[in-house]
DNA sequence: TAATATATTTAAGTATACTTAAATTTAAAA
DNA sequence: TTTTAAATTTAAGTATACTTAAATATATTA
């Protein structure tokens, strides 16, 4: 049974909920690039599947069993991303895209030998948790948008957001990587662009830029 | 778009054609566990794709297009091995259900990666060639079904067929892997099973063990 | 609170890839 | 050559996952 689209939007859902667990449906679609129509239809098969609970008009959370399933396929993904950055020595850019679709085609077996591999890595080369074999996150460090940074303080990379390979090309062309610290040279009223010192570069990045990346106050 | 259905039925047209480079659709029902009505729809669909020459109730034939997709199939599926086996770990066994989930969701940089990082294989674990980037096949031994050679011969190991787990998992743990020399001790009347020689252990094998494995004669 | 905007669902229709059962064509046997 | 058997295709129907357009519900604003 072919189950990408159900475990597409498992994954979306889980990712992309508020901090109450709750997504709009809007969202969903939008993430995943479908038509709302589209989304109502699957909500339905994964209600009755059990996976989420939902009612029309309503809102939308994932159940246990919907969150267990949903937190294997995270897993799934952020172990291909790990194996595929450091085994295969593909481009932090380039290890989302793949992943995403390798991950709907792994068994248990193939993926816990990966892991294992890789000495059970905590964190994928963006810096997101992996949820072990028994759905436990790693303990996560807490993190601030450097964007919010202010004149003279530095920050060290923890986690980037995944999304964009455009983003992610960009910095790491910049010199930015994961543990790397920077600090804050100055920053513009004009359009809150910053100019920041990384390995003893300083370089001015857009606000939008600073707001992707999540960094640790030192 | 998902092509899954399309390129297996590719692969097994590729992989099970006759000498003449001709399938019945009956085979191909039956290598897929599809039905007969199933071949025939998906049939008209590869037909009007380019990839094969067909009319109804007439043979079966890969155009020079679909030949090449199905041997870009087969590359995949036969790279995705030998990865599996060498660089993760898996058994044998275990190898070709494996690459075949993951053959369909693999990107040629990944695959031309993988390749490169396994020093471009010739062959994949049971012995079958991999064509390369350019579709080009490596030069392959002559071989023979061990189960006509007699009393007295010896083969080299040079391909095993790979369609039955059950077989792999048995014939390896009596010893038979690839380049290991056999020599036929005793060939039974009754049930044409042999007594060979393997590694200086003797064992008894069935005639349709023996038909499966490939030996070059020395 | 009514009007309007936004979000969501329903309805109708499409494409893919199957199924079983019936019909047809081709091949083999009498 | 006719009959029978085997292989293949057609017909009708199912499930999944989409689409656009229309209808409906909820939220926001005047």
């Amino acid at each position: 049974m072919n189950n990408i689209s159900k475990e597409d939007y498992l994954s979306a859902i889980y990712k992309y909920r508020n901090k109450n667990g709750e997504i709009k449906a809007n969202l969903i679609a939008e993430k995943l690039q479908v038509s709302n129509a589209a989304v109502s239809d699957m909500l339905k098969k994964l209600s009755n599947d059990g996976h989420i609970k939902y009612e029309p008009y309503k809102g939308i959370k994932l159940t246990v069993n919907g969150e267990e399933y949903a937190k294997k396929m995270v897993r799934r993904h952020r172990i291909w991303e790990v194996f595929l950055h450091q085994v295969v020595g593909l481009k932090w850019d380039e290890v989302h895209d793949e992943a995403h679709k390798l991950e709907h085609s792994t068994s248990d077996k193939l993926l816990n030998k990966m892991e294992e591999m890789l000495d059970f890595p905590e964190f994928d080369p963006h810096g997101d948790p992996i949820p072990s074999k028994d759905g436990s996150l790693p303990q996560q460090k807490k993190t601030v948008p450097l964007s919010i940074l202010k004149e003279g303080q530095t920050g060290k990379v923890i986690r980037v957001n995944d999304f964009d390979n455009s983003f992610l090309q960009y910095i790491s062309k910049i010199g930015i990587k994961l543990d790397k610290d920077i600090t804050v040279k100055d920053v513009l009223n004009f359009d809150r662009s910053m100019l920041v010192s990384v390995e003893k570069k300083e370089i001015n990045i857009s606000n939008t830029i600073a707001a992707n990346i999540f960094v640790e106050e030192k």
